[in-house]
DNA sequence: CATGAATGAGTATTCATTCAT
DNA sequence: TATGAATGAATACTCATTCAT
């Protein structure tokens, strides 16, 4: 009696998923070359061929983790914040505290950014963090409540702090990681 | 007319130094394991023969590269400004003038600073430029030009965004370079 | 209405028939290295695992088919043929009816022969059907219908050029096939 | 000192050589699939990376013999001996000495007739040798000295003779190799 | 029995390193 | 010294076979 091809569809989407979920913090940890592929489906916990079975090649896996970075790292939920009717002030507020607990929390999502930025540097990935920040920026600026000064700059400026500290973290557990706070404050003009 | 003893020992010398200096180029944008010795010897301009006539191995070339890197990264002109007899501002301001200057113009600084902080996250690096700046930074904190907070994690978030844009510059020629003056507010109090 | 003991018995029967009658042609097409099991299992229309339940092994299956090559391709009905009382010539033309007419028609009986002559190449197969062509050939000799010179010769030439055609029908459907006239001339004096 | 520009060039050249004229047989005999490289490179007595020096796949080495498969089967040769101001008869006499000559010692003969077929069997190859043939036989038919059918036919029948004992000569040293008389035949008009 | 996802031994390919010139 | 062709160990990838469903 064959498996059902609902059950043969659902196994071969977990597995899949868990190939991907698994080589994103490797790669985002090791890179491209410096991944073998037999290290990589032991960590996975899978057999080398198995990997080939739902990718072509490395570089297809590599590529296709490359490709959702942007997912991984959460742009929807930016883009959703941007949308919202609040002062920038209180988004770049909330931007950052979800950015810092996610950073902290959640490896997957630190490998995510590491990736997205990677892909961002080869002039691969779009650019859709920073444009959405350069909308928030500018909100805040025409409110005040942003510092003054190229709205692209101070995005990648922004981002790039994010980097910084996700690298970071796929590094070291104790990294000494910035408050929410103090990645506001690289936006937001000081009050006195 | 034989060649003198000297003249061999300069042309040694002149070859291992442009192994070198292609060298922390190409590591520096494409890590260890992402450098091929037959693309660096062509890189370089050189036969791959050559590269082991002044280096053991792969890793052994490496090594020795991110042993200078601090060298290149310009860690003794820090060490200096540092001892000298100014307020901690100017000492910033100086600081951050030479780095982004030296950012723009020189790619092989560019390449020292991003080895320099690749070896820092794996834990192989001393952490001189960190050290250097946190005096400066508590001496600033004494004189209440510079912000509060961990001088460590002041420390850290400063040589962060060089590092950051180091790496930018490595990819992008045009990128949006931030200006010396952004780079000294990170760590100086606003003036109203 | 359970399933009877035969009836179970024939289910198994005509899997197994299936498999041996596509694999036949597969194998004849590509040999044994050529083929692999996952496309064998789908140009059978059937699960790789399934080719297992009646075969220990692709080899198993590759000799299985090489041991009936000789029947696929009729080696019985020429055994016969040689056996009845009738001059060489006579049997020759039956011969090479038969055997152009099978080419033509049938793609199973193509593919007996391809194998049984790759078997013949490889030294693994009796020579069954030279033995039996040699004997009448040497009969045809005393009748003075056939050709002179050694019939093991002859006999080789004859079945070289049936497996030659055999290897073209295989291959292209409108394969200029010779006649079983220009066949039968191939070990018949010419009557002028 | 480096090695001079020329030298280079020459021992590329026949290290390139050596893998064609060796892969040829090894290619010939075992087919595409059935060929290892790690069993290949031991044949030509070179190390396994070489052969990558000078192809780029195994796939690329392959179709590179499959190309040159009809120089190594002499058709220049042939079409030379075809525009010869010569009767047919001794033109067909000429070539199957020469073609029954070549096979019996020359080894890379077998193999280059037997890609070259293959070739043709897959559509492949051009089809000079049918061709050229076809224009003897057409020159013997009206000469009277070949035997009258389809100039297309007969040319597909001699040379699958051809390609049958090149065949077997790859597999059995001691085969019983038609004469050259023989091979004629085929074409030519009995004479009484 | 039948299925097809998973396995891992086997095979293709790459690349750091060596060495004859 | 400098070269670049050759090497073979390391790595990527394939495919016959197994096994849970």
């Amino acid at each position: 009696m064959p498996k059902s091809q609902e059950r043969c569809q659902e196994i071969r989407e977990e597995t899949k998923n868990l190939i991907v979920k698994k080589s994103v913090l490797y790669f985002a940890k090791n890179g491209f070359a410096g991944t073998k592929i037999s290290d990589l489906s032991k960590h996975i916990g899978i057999a080398q061929g198995t990997i080939y079975i739902y990718f072509k090649s490395k570089e297809d896996l590599y590529a296709e983790i490359f490709a959702i970075s942007d997912k991984i790292a959460g742009n929807d939920k930016l883009v959703m914040l941007a949308g919202l009717p609040l002062p920038a002030e209180q988004k770049i507020k909330k931007m950052s505290d979800y950015l810092i607990k996610s950073l902290r929390d959640d490896e997957m999502f630190a490998a995510g950014i590491a990736l997205y930025t990677q892909r961002l540097l080869e002039g691969e990935a779009d650019q859709s963090f920073y444009k959405t920040t350069e909308k928030i920026i500018k909100q805040g600026q025409k409110e005040g409540s942003v510092v003054s000064g190229s709205a692209r700059k101070l995005s990648e400026f922004y981002w790039g702090i994010v980097y910084l500290y996700a690298v970071k973290s796929l590094y070291t557990a104790d990294s000494a990681m910035i408050t929410a706070n103090d990645l506001s404050r690289v936006l937001l003009e000081d009050r006195k």
